[in-house]
RNA sequence: GCGGGCGUCGCCAAGUGGUUAAGGCAGCGGCUUGUGGCGCCGCUAUUCGGGGGUUCGAAUCCCCUCGCUCGCCCCA
């Protein structure tokens, strides 16, 4: 094949695709509407700077994941990875952080040069919400439980939501300490993997699957012993509170988000149903990103949503609806009548397909039948004589099992009314 | 970057060395010059991702290459 293909893992949405993603977009625009938050867009690129330095070096998103070029003023440029750093750059830039508490969402493509799987493609789409000057245990709550409403308002099944404490930077340097030391007298039973990551990222060391380490692992000493009183404390009590709203959830001690910027409260919601990606929704609370860009100290925490990964979970619960009308026309006069008619019913939002075909009228009955329209409107030689539409019940009589094709109802041209009124009966 | 699987019509797919490359779906036309689910008839790949080679002969064997897909790493 000779013909220009898409990027490899950039894949198109075609139209019998475009139903699925508009649904999720209207749901979660609803949700956060009706939460009160305010949307925000950012640009796809960004200075490469802003990645390397909100992200963090050590990342694999920023050590091997990025889209990255140089632009035609020698500017390093990057597509953004996430949207975290984008929406922390540009609320820092335009001074919004000094208004008082935020409460945002974002969606869009996102960029990561990898191997493409399944829930995994290159440029890949994400929903997320992030609240900005809101510290107390409350908020991490009620950004869950958005989250989690959101998720089942899909219909999604077996979601789980797991939950963990980084601590502050202080609790993670002494556990980092700790568990440097810990693992150094045992190096040889680590992975290659994990042995690079020792230094440079000693807590994802967690996040390996290699059963060799993860045996090893059990022994180690854990994160949340080396939290000071404070952190086990807010941890503590955002527990009580998603108890006290019934929204699940299960500690887990490994859970270390990839990113660098996190504090306090990690949390991750899977489901099992996802192939090799298990993971749909990940979030915590970063509370030093701001500082670490250049802004004031302010408490922040987010999560988002993949959403191919979303698709994969609940497409199939979605139902769409079917035009209310098919309007069968032939003839040069009928045509052009019938696209006249086709607007106005139209414009009373009324879901009007017309067929523009000129085919037989057996054609075009045909593929009334076939997109299940509830109504075939008929106009050819006959009825612009008489001076009138012939209004035609689709569908058939389950009863009967078979069509009933008595249901037929002549309307006068000129009483377009009439028509409307029966059509949205 | 590294493994496994796969690449035959818009989609699904048979064929695994021998004259014309099954079939199904969708599409178009017809049976029915104006009436729908079904049925029947016809049309739709000089060509098997691309390039080389072996052979009298290749979609079928070999080599290279490209692409897709699943997984590893990591993440949403």
């Amino acid at each position: 094949m000779n013909n220009l293909r898409n990027l490899r893992g950039m894949n198109d949405l075609l139209p019998d695709q475009t139903p699925f993603w508009q649904k999720i977009e209207s749901v979660f625009r609803d949700h956060f509407s009706r939460a009160g938050l305010k949307e925000i867009r950012t640009p796809l690129l960004e200075v490469t700077e802003l990645f390397s330095r909100g992200i963090g070096e050590g990342t694999d998103v920023v050590g091997k994941e990025m889209y990255t070029f140089l632009d035609r003023g020698e500017r390093s440029c990057t597509l953004r990875p996430e949207g975290t750093a984008s929406v922390a750059r540009a609320l820092i830039q335009h001074g919004l952080l000094k208004q008082g508490p935020l409460r945002l969402w974002y969606s869009g493509p996102m960029f990561r040069y990898e191997r493409p799987q399944a829930g995994r493609l290159r440029q890949f789409h994400q929903v997320g919400v992030e609240f900005f000057g809101l510290s107390s245990e409350i908020n991490d709550a009620e950004l869950i439980s958005i989250a989690w409403d959101l998720l089942n308002d899909f219909g999604v099944k077996d979601l789980k939501l797991e939950l963990n404490s980084l601590g502050n930077q202080e609790d993670r340097k002494k556990y980092q300490d700790k568990i440097v030391n810990w693992l150094e007298n045992r190096v040889e039973l680590l992975d290659e993997d994990s042995q690079k990551r020792l230094y440079k990222n000693p807590l994802r060391i967690f996040d390996s699957k290699v059963p060799s380490t993860q045996d090893l692992l059990k022994d180690a000493p854990l994160l949340i012993n080396s939290l000071c009183n404070e952190s086990r404390l807010r941890l503590e009590k955002l527990m009580d509170i998603l108890r006290a709203l019934e929204i699940p959830f299960s500690q887990n001690f490994r859970l270390v988000r990839g990113l660098d910027y996190y504090s306090h409260t990690a949390f991750e919601i899977t489901s099992n149903q996802l192939g090799a990606q298990s993971t749909i929704c990940g979030g915590g609370r970063y509370d030093s990103l701001i500082n670490q860009l250049g802004g004031l100290e302010t408490s922040a925490i987010g999560w988002a949503i993949g959403i191919e990964r979303l698709l994969l979970l609940a497409q199939d619960s979605f139902t769409f609806s079917f035009p209310d009308v098919y309007f069968v026309n032939k003839g040069q006069n009928a045509e052009l009548l019938a696209l006249s008619i086709t607007r106005k019913l139209r414009s009373k939002g009324i879901f009007v397909e017309i067929d523009n075909s000129s085919s037989s009228f057996s054609k075009q009955f045909k593929r009334a039948d076939r997109c299940k329209a509830k109504w075939a409107l008929v106009l050819g030689e006959d009825e612009i004589l008489n001076n009138e539409l012939r209004l035609k019940k689709l569908g058939r009589d389950e009863s009967l099992n078979e069509i009933d094709k008595t249901k037929e109802v002549l309307v006068p041209i000129n009483n377009i009314d009439i028509l409307i009124k029966t059509i949205l009966a």
